[in-house]
DNA sequence: TGGCTTATCAACCAAACGGTTTATCAACCG
DNA sequence: CGGTTGATAAACCGTTTGGTTGATAAGCCA
């Protein structure tokens, strides 16, 4: 992901198991950074690692507090997604009959 | 995106914005290789590279047709990602008013 | 047949990724 | 105060990524 442009950079954050499973935690609420981490067998630093890159993609909000840090999600971005791949959604909620199979083999013996 | 599994490959694929702009030119009908090339600054063979991302992540189907490979849309996955996206709807839409703002506020103080 | 076109394969390179270890910082607590 | 806890920063390492160039395969056409 080397490309600025910010959807880019939300698939990025989101083709990662672990990132999607800390996003899936926050869902049910905030958390401090320890307890996002408990589940996963990769060191505090790795988390933070990872929080960082959900943060770059506007995923999470840290907030201090006092020693700890409030991880939020933020689910603007995922707005954005979601509205990337309804450009799709005709084509898979195309149907294969009459209509559908015609218009397909139009297209084929065009060129 | 070292992980095998399947939704990682489609975001990952996803997260490049020649890729995606290479399955918005193929939403409008098949193409060859060449056709899917002809926008972009880079060598077909660096194509043929992307083309192999999208197709390992099932986004896209190549077929041998004479010289040529006509390459098509595989929207099974996407619609995938549509499902993932949606479980976090209710985050996005949720209102901020007087429901929204209790519950809010209670999760905040609970520990 | 030989040559042209279309596309891929293979080897290589610099940059980014996901993890580690070590060091540092900030805030609480005894 | 000093020690402990929570979290991050920095340096490093092996692998992956996105691109290049050069070589090769497959099929058309003169």
């Amino acid at each position: 992901m080397t490309t600025a442009d910010p959807i880019s950079g939300v698939f990025a954050a989101l083709a990662d198991p672990t990132r999607r499973a800390i996003l899936a935690r926050l869902a049910e609420g905030e958390a401090t950074v320890a307890q996002l981490g408990a589940p996963f067998p990769i060191s505090a630093q790795a988390i933070s690692k990872h929080l960082n890159v959900l943060e770059r993609a506007g995923l999470i909000v840290r907030t201090r507090e006092a020693q700890w840090r409030r991880v939020r999600i933020e689910p603007a971005p995922l707005r954005d997604v979601a509205g990337w791949v309804a450009q799709y959604r005709r084509l898979w909620e195309e149907r294969y009959d009459a209509l559908g199979g015609y218009l397909e083999r139009l297209q084929k013996e065009e060129p």
